[in-house]
Order: structure tokens, then sequence, then C-alpha cells
RNA sequence: GCCCCUGUGGCGGAACUGGUAGACGCGCUGGAUUCAAAAUCCAGUUCCUUCGGGAGUGGGGGUUCGAUUCCCCCCGGGGGUACCA
């Protein structure tokens, strides 16, 4: 072969590894086990684009490190493919989603294939085919047929609640629940089975309830908090709003204290742990409640600061609280109606704008500190919510910002409970300073006397100390179709029944139009046959979320074909969890919260063997993108749009003008600060935007107008200079590079070496196909130790040199360091160095190269591959194995030691290894560089360091 | 507001536990080769400089013989979260 032709190169040993199978994998080796996870990508319908294969390349390349290694790795790929893109798409276009989204799963799998990763496709798994969602149904089922044992602190079937409720009713239970009310075996046992139903739905870990949810109308559907983003969905920006509905939900709050807790044992980033920990929101404080003056009711509040008590001078009540309408007196009435009003109206994304702006209103009812015993209005405020702590609070205007916000806009008591004047700048979140005004804590350090009074309402039995999270139930319903259904059915009282095992898959039925059905259902409620059951029983029509299928997908992998379990024991026994996890910080509390918690549920059935899913995990940097856009100036030339030169604009004041955004393509040297359009795009610009085919583009050189050019000067062709940032590479910001292009320019090998020269894989960074020669220098370079330009194989099999030998083992023992940490950019670098090193040392020696070639074949598989043959190897380099640093080959009979004088560097001298730190210390003295400075001065101290520097102290 | 991450040449970025700041690459400058270009190769490239040196890792202080690295304060950028009681 003549020249490195990455083309050929590629195709060629793409077909082989193909024919050969080599890179299916067995659950039965005597290897140790090594399971690498990419997350699990939704198949869109712009496909990839350079920003996405980031994570793939980096678990592709620690896979095949692994392997090389000895390990048996488990590097499987798959897709999320239930979801809303695609039912929105069906909604525009009529086309089924699952025609959508098999194309679209076809198109990114031609993509990853072309990048030459080393999945084992035989076990591709697609969260909507009916084989992978029998089993999501069947683990919905088993958290139906569960609920949560506070004794024991796990999961326990249902059956032995019911059980226990039949001996002794539900006073001796500790579980996790909504149930209120106390009942013995005999009104149990009396209850009928509707009744018995709804009291179990308080028990079950999937349970069905009405209570407020995230309601998007855009979407037709309600979100769960995750999905929603500044009061508005995630997907698509729509407004939500709270409504009060029957849905599904998951008690993920079961199992709050364990998914914070096992943080600590997994090996994940400190911002990620935040994230979560920050989602899970715990907080220990005090439940107590206050007496309402006149009247038999008592408001049940949550507060971390039992210590300001003595400054509870009104109480807060959230506007939905159940009490509201019991506690307001008839003079107040028409105020908290109007108040009701006002807050209903305002949309969700309205309440949390206008945070700063206190709104409420006093109900006519008092309450009595059970402490001061005085008398405290009730009053409502926005600014409690329903759905945290109990809805209700005590506030302490002295203590807390809020609270002293609403105290002072109404005119309501403040006392001071907390003297800060030993602690200068200290804010109220701060949680110290001495009490004052509360009687016999008077003196106390806040922390003391919080524990002080957590004891005293213990004490008094008007309160227990509790734990308070933020965490919320998951709503896992959504009216949508493109989800699975779920294996339930309802009698005519609504009670719900699950499908029988044997039933599962539900499948979900083929469909026509895709238009949510009336009254906020999926379009399945538009099904009758399918709802109706020939018993009178009804399906549920809404379908599962997102997140359903891609909790437990990574389990599927270790055994994809299994029809008898949703994994086989042996399987998950042998892979056991997930070793590494590469991917984006977007599903930091979505996904990864709720996989955590299946996978603890699965974890306390004894269906999987670690308490934990993944252990390692590496968010991956995003790939930013180049925002080109021209200046038009906001008012219109004669008639005509007028565009402008960024530095024209500039000059001009670029408040004159907008931005209008233009295809990167179009642009040359696009990134660049003297990025510009010729006329050529100017052309290609119309073409793409023809409403502006009579538009003016001026610029220094000359102004062009309906394909005409009139210099100012001798120019021949426009230079308009177009303004270029640096943000998310999106099909809307018209900045996409599909990697596609690349490969085809540069081959794979290229491209993956190139996303990971680019930087730390954590971070983000924006792309420049610029650089990305630098890398393909590297690797015809690397090409030409083995062939000439003649196409001569050069390779001989002869003794190594020592020098050579150097070169190589510095760059195995670093390249070995270097993966192990992830930071594959500075593993480029050595292979560059390596390379460059051989080549001026005139390597062709045939040890070296081959060491070298699986060294580096993780990185670029398809041209090791050509020359690991070449080299006369019959087998795949997947099979080598991966050279071990010797360190013998490395050391050196000298080192080279920078002398400083009072830290500042003056000198580099050689010295032999070996000598004395008096020998090096004299050495240094003795050296006229060094002479020079010390002359005349003190010599106070000299710091030998050896192997590393040598500093001098002068005076 | 709170929490987490981050700040190094024109650019992407190196510098493992404090020890030669700027590896490697892009870009740029000069040169070789060429009729010319591409490609390739060689040399240079932090800034200032009176060519002795001086300054320098967002800014200011500190610890140390020595700080990009550790500590304190401040500023900028990114992300998360938000009336969470």
């Amino acid at each position: 072969m003549m020249e490195y032709n990455p083309r050929a190169i590629e195709k060629k040993w793409k077909k082989y590894w193909d024919d050969n199978q080599v890179y299916k994998v067995s659950n039965k080796s005597d290897k140790p086990k090594f399971y690498v996870l990419d997350m699990f990508p939704y198949p869109s319908g712009s496909g990839l684009h350079v920003g996405h294969p980031l994570g793939y390349i980096a678990s592709d390349i620690y896979s095949r490190f692994k392997r090389l290694n000895g390990f048996n790795v488990l590097h499987p790929m798959g897709y999320d493919a239930f979801g809303l893109p695609a039912e929105q798409y069906a909604i525009q276009s009529g086309i089924h989603p699952a025609k959508s989204t098999s194309d679209n799963i076809a198109r990114y799998r031609e993509q990853l294939e072309n990048l030459g990763f080393n999945y084992d496709w035989t076990r591709e798994v697609q969260t909507c085919d009916p084989k992978y969602y029998k089993w999501t149904q069947w683990i919905f089922l088993q958290l139906y047929e569960s609920y949560y044992d506070n004794d024991i602190n796990k999961a326990q079937s249902i059956r032995l609640l019911t059980e226990a409720f039949e001996k002794e009713g539900n006073l001796g239970i500790n579980a996790v629940t909504t149930q209120e009310d106390i009942f013995t075996a005999e009104e149990w046992n009396e209850m009928t089975a509707a009744q018995q139903e709804d009291i179990l739905m308080n028990y079950r870990l999937a349970y069905r309830k009405k209570g407020y949810v995230n309601w998007c109308e855009e979407l037709g559907t309600v979100l769960a908090n995750d999905e929603v983003k500044d009061g508005v969905s995630e997907r698509g920006g729509y407004p939500v709003e709270k409504k009060a509905m029957l849905q599904w939900s998951l008690r993920i709050t079961a199992y709050a204290e364990r998914l914070l807790n096992d943080l600590d044992t997994v090996d994940w980033s400190d911002s990620l742990k935040a994230m979560q920990r920050n989602w899970i929101g715990r907080s220990e404080g005090a439940q107590l409640f206050f007496d309402v003056a006149d009247s038999d009711e008592k408001i049940e509040v949550f507060t971390t600061r039992p210590d300001t008590i003595f400054g509870a001078t009104y109480m807060v009540l959230a506007p939905e609280h159940d009490l509201v309408a019991k506690l307001t007196s008839s003079e107040q009435q028409a105020a908290v109606d109007d108040y009701l009003k006002y807050v209903n109206a305002r949309s969700e994304r309205e309440r949390m704008s206008e945070v700063k702006e206190v709104t409420g209103t006093f109900i006519g009812a008092y309450a009595i500190n059970p402490f001061t015993k005085t008398k405290i209005p009730i009053w409502i405020g926005e600014y409690v919510l329903k759905d945290y702590g109990t809805g209700a609070i005590m506030a302490v205007p002295s203590d807390d910002d809020r609270d002293n916000a609403f105290a002072t806009k109404f005119g309501l008591e403040i006392i001071d409970v907390v003297d800060k004047t030993d602690y200068p700048g200290a804010t109220l979140s701060d949680k110290i300073g001495k009490m004052i005004n509360s009687q016999y804590l008077n003196g106390m350090e806040v922390k003391e006397a919080i524990e002080t009074m957590l004891e005293k309402i213990e004490e008094e039995g008007i309160g227990t100390r509790k734990i308070n999270y933020k965490l919320r139930d998951a709503n896992y319903s959504r009216q949508r179709y493109w989800g699975e259904p779920f294996p339930i059915v309802y009698n005519q009282d609504g009670t719900s029944f699950p499908l029988d095992e044997s039933e599962l898959p539900l499948e979900l039925p083929n469909l026509e139009d895709f238009k949510p059905a009336s009254g906020g259902k999926s379009p399945l409620a538009r099904l009758d046959d399918w709802i109706n059951l020939d018993n009178g029983y009804v399906r549920e029509t809404d379908t599962m979320p997102g997140f359903a299928g891609s909790s437990w997908y990574f389990l599927r992998y270790m055994d994809a074909h299994n029809d008898e379990e949703f994994v086989g024991q042996d399987a998950v026994n042998y892979w056991q969890d997930v070793d590494l996890y590469i991917g984006g910080t977007e599903h930091a509390v979505g996904h990864l919260m709720y996989s955590r918690m299946w996978h603890k549920f699965l974890y306390d059935n004894k269906l999987v063997p670690t308490a934990e899913p993944y252990k390692k995990l590496i968010n991956q940097g995003m790939i930013q993108g180049v925002i080109e856009s021209l200046y038009l100036m906001k008012e219109k030339k004669d008639g005509f749009s007028h565009f402008m030169c960024a530095g024209l604009a500039k000059e001009q004041g670029v408040e004159n003008f907008s931005k209008i955004l233009i295809h990167v393509d179009f642009v040359k040297e696009y990134g660049s600060d003297n990025s510009y359009i010729d006329i050529d795009s100017i052309k290609k610009f119309i073409d793409w935007r023809p409403s502006y085919k009579d538009a003016i583009f001026e610029c220094s050189k000359g102004v062009y107008q309906k394909g005409v050019f009139t210099s100012k000067g001798d120019a021949t062709d426009s230079r308009l200079v177009t303004q270029s940032e640096v943000g998310k590479m999106s099909k809307s910001k018209y900045n996409v590079i599909n990697p596609d292009v690349v490969v085809e320019r540069y081959g794979a090998d290229c491209f993956r070496m190139y996303e990971m020269f680019l930087g730390p894989i954590e971070q983000s960074k924006p792309w420049d196909t610029n650089g990305i020669d630098g890398v393909s220098k590297f690797l015809r370079k690397l090409w030409s130790l083995f062939y000439n330009e003649n196409g001569d194989y050069l390779v001989k099999d002869e003794e190594p040199s020592k020098e050579h030998l150097k070169i190589l083992h510095t760059a195995i023992k670093k390249v070995n360091a270097d993966i192990e940490r992830f930071s594959m950019n500075t593993c480029v670098s050595n292979f560059m160095v390596c390379v460059n090193d051989l080549k001026k040392a005139k390597c062709n020696n045939k040890a070296v190269l081959q060491d070298l070639v699986i060294l580096l074949s993780p990185f670029a598989p398809h041209v090791t591959e050509e020359l690991w043959h070449a080299l006369g190897n019959d087998t795949t380099v997947n099979d080598a194995t991966y050279p071990q640093a010797n360190e013998s080959y490395l050391v050196e009979d000298s080192y080279t030691y920078p002398i400083s004088i009072n830290g500042k560097k003056r000198a580099l001298a050689d010295f032999a290894n070996g000598l004395s730190k008096e020998e090096l210390e004299k050495g240094a003295l003795e050296l006229e560089a060094i002479q020079k400075w010390t002359e005349g001065k003190t010599i106070r101290k000299v710091i030998v360091v050896p192997k590393r520097m040598i500093n001098i102290v002068v005076g």
C-alpha cells in the first residue's frame, strides 16, 4: 500500500470484525468482568452531531484497553426508543412513531458503526420492543405489589401487609405511607374490597392517587418534577400548571435516605453528587402542633428551627391547605375568596418569577403559640407550599427572611430571638447566635437551643423529631400514546387490578390519529375495543414515562434475549453492576435517581446482587459549536434589508442592528475573528433565506445587491465579516457538524483521536475542524514508520536499540497511567511525542512498532488492525496483550537540574545520578552561572531535592 | 440567594502527591523543496526589554527555600437549585 488510506482500511477491517464476530461477548468466561456503559440515546430525527460521540469514544477506548488487559468486557448499545418527540412528530406528519423511531434508529446505527465502536450489537435493546417492555411492565407490577417496611428498611410484598392488617390492623405497622387513619383488624376485615384497595394504595410503591401534578397543556400530558425547568416543560419550553388529577406515582420518597447515604459508596463527581443531594433535600427538624383558638383543630407545622419558637408571632398556611375553609371567619371570607381566586389565576411561571413580591391575607382565626401561650394570627400566603412539610409554617419574622418580608409588609409583630452581635457578617441562614427573649433558652447558642427545644417538644407531647425531604414521589402517568401501556385494569368501582404475568406484554395497540383525546386523556382513550374488556373491566389508558424503560436497561444488556426473566440470575451475578458509566450531566436528577431507586428495589427483592447500579460515573462535557450571525440594520435602506459587515456595524453601534443567524457552512473561516462571507456565500445565504433575495450586503470592500457587486476600491469580492460566538451545537443554531462528514474526509481513527485530543472529557469545549490536521499528520507519520512513499515495507525484525526502547516504554508508561485516569487528551499527546521521537530516531524495528500498535489500538482501531496484520499477525489486535512498561529501559545516568537562586531558575546543569546531596550542592555552587548570583552575598541555605531541583537561598 | 465546577500564550489545552510554567496540537513568522500550489521538511513563536535582565497561570493578601497547585478575601464564566420552613 502506497500511502495511508483510511477509507479503504476502515471499510476492510469493519467487515473483518463483523465476519469474525470480534466484538461478541460471552457471559461465560474465566476472565474478570468489566462493564462499560454509555448513556442510553434517544434516537432523535436529526441524528448524531460531533458532540454526541465524545463519551462513546472515551468508553470505547477504555473498554478496548480493558480487554487488552485481560478483562471480559461488556460494552453494549441500544435505544431509549419511546418518547415525546416521535409522537409530536406523528401529530404533525401522520407518520407512525414506530416508523419514525425505527428509521431514526437505523440512522443512529449507521452513524455509530461508522466510528468503529466495539459494541456487541447482538445485545442491542429498544425500549419500544414488546420483548423489552414486557419486563418494564413486569417490574412495574412488582413495585405495585410492594410496600416499604421501615423496620427492616426495605421493600416487602404487599401480601405480608394484608396478612398483618387481617390480624392486627395497621397500628403496629411501620411503613412508608400516606395512610393517616388507624384501623383495627376487625375494621379491616369488614371493609369492602374497594375500601381495602383504597387503603393499600397508600402503601404500594407504585400507586394511584389524586394529587396536584405538573400539567402541560401544550404537550397534553403530566410531567415529572425533573421534566419541568423554570416553570416550563424541559422539552419544548411550554407552560406548566398545577392541576389535580388521578395519576400513577412511584413512592421514590421511601428510598430517600438510602439514595442519599449510598452516594457515599459510588465514585461520581462531586457536582453530580451535590445535585442529587440537593434534589433529595434532607432536613432535620421537628413536626409539632399549634392549637387553634376557639376550635378543636390543630395546625401541624414542620420547622428546622424549633429554637426560634418564642419569636413565632403568626402562622401561614398554604392557600390550598385543607384547614383554610374550616378556619376562615365570616368577616374574612370575602378577602380569602379574593385571594384564592388570585392565586389560582396565576401560572406556575408567574409564581416563580415574582418571588420578591409578598402576597397573602389574614383568615380571621388565631393559633396559640404552645410555648408563649399567646394568640397569634393565622394567614394564608403563596410563599408557603402545599407539598413541602405540612403545608403550614410557624412564622419567625426576626430570623427568617421570607417571614420578615411578609411581617413587614402586613405590619405583623417581630420579636428578636437570636442575638448575632458576636458573629459580625453572619446571615440568617448560618444558624448561629445567642438566644434572647426566649425564657429558659436565653444565653444558649443556637445549636444547643435547637437540641433543648427538640427534647422539650417531645417531652411535652406536642410534636416529634422529624426528617423532611424535598424529594417528591414521581409522577408515573403520561397522557400519551408512545410509551409502555400499564398492565392494569379497573372494575366498575375504579378499583385497580394487575394483569397476570402470563398476559404480559400488554402490547401497545396500533393507532392512526395521534392527537390527545379530550379531557386530558391519552389518544388510547379513543380505542373503545382495546379499553373495554369482555368482563366489564376497562384498561388504563395512560402510558408510562420515559424513565420507565431507561431505569433498568443496563440489566437487560446482560441477558438481552431472555424470555423467562428480565435478566437471568447467572448473567446478573456474573456482570453484577456497571463499572464505568459515561454520559452527560443532563440526567443527573432524572434518570440517575430513578434507576438507582429501581435498582435498590430489585436489590431488596434479591433480583440483583448490588445496592447501586453504577460504580463509577464520568460526565462528559459538551462540544460546543460556533454560532455565526450577520448584522442586519433595524432600519431598511430604500425599502431593502441592509446587512453590514461586523466591523462597520460596531462603528455605528450594534444596538442599531439585529443579529440574523447564518448557517456556518456558508461562512468562510468560521469561528475566527475574521470569519466572513464572499459573494458565493451570499448567494448560498439567499437561496437558504429567499426573503432576503433583494437585500443589500455592505462591507468595507464594496456593496452587493441582486447579483451585482459594486466595489469600493479595486476589490473583486465581498468580505463581509460575520459575528462569531461559541455556544450550543444545535439544529436551531445552524451550526451542527455531522461526524460522517469528518469521517469521510479524515477517517474514523482520526476523528476519534481528535475528539479526545480536544481536551479533558469532563470539560465543555468548542469544536474546531481546523485543528484536526494535527492528528491527521500524526497518523500519516505513524504510517511512514511502516511504509515509505513508494509503498516499500520498512519494518525490520532485529534487536531493538536502547534508544528506541526508551522512547517506546516512556509512551507505554504514560499512556497506561493516563487511560486509567481518563486523561485521553494527554494520551494522544504522548502518542505524538512517541511517533515524533521514533521518526527522528529512524526506528523501523518490528518489536518496538508492534508494541506501539497495540498501545494505540484502543484509540485508532482500524489503522492499528491494518498495521498489526502487516506485521505478520493473523488474529485481531483486540486479542493481543497490552504492553507493560519496563522501568529498566527508562533509567538515565544523569539528570538535568534546574538551579534556582531564591526560587528563581538561573541555570541548568547535568549531574550524574548517585551523587550525594552534598556533592550536588557543591557542584551547583561551583557553576559559573551561579557564582555570578552568589558573589558578595551570604548563602543562607541550599535545598537539594535529588532528581528534582536545587534551590540556593542568598541574602 | 444557596450549592457545585471553572479561570494558564492568538486558540484548544499540558504540568502526577507543592519542585524547570506553557508539553502536544492549531494558528502565525521565516526558510527548504516546487515553474507554481498542495503536501512534506527545518527553525522560531508568553509578554516587555536599554539584551544585563524584568514581569507572568482572573485580582489582592497569606503559608513556604519554592505556589498554576495549599489557605483567606474579591471578581469573571458555566451548571444545578430556589419562597423547601
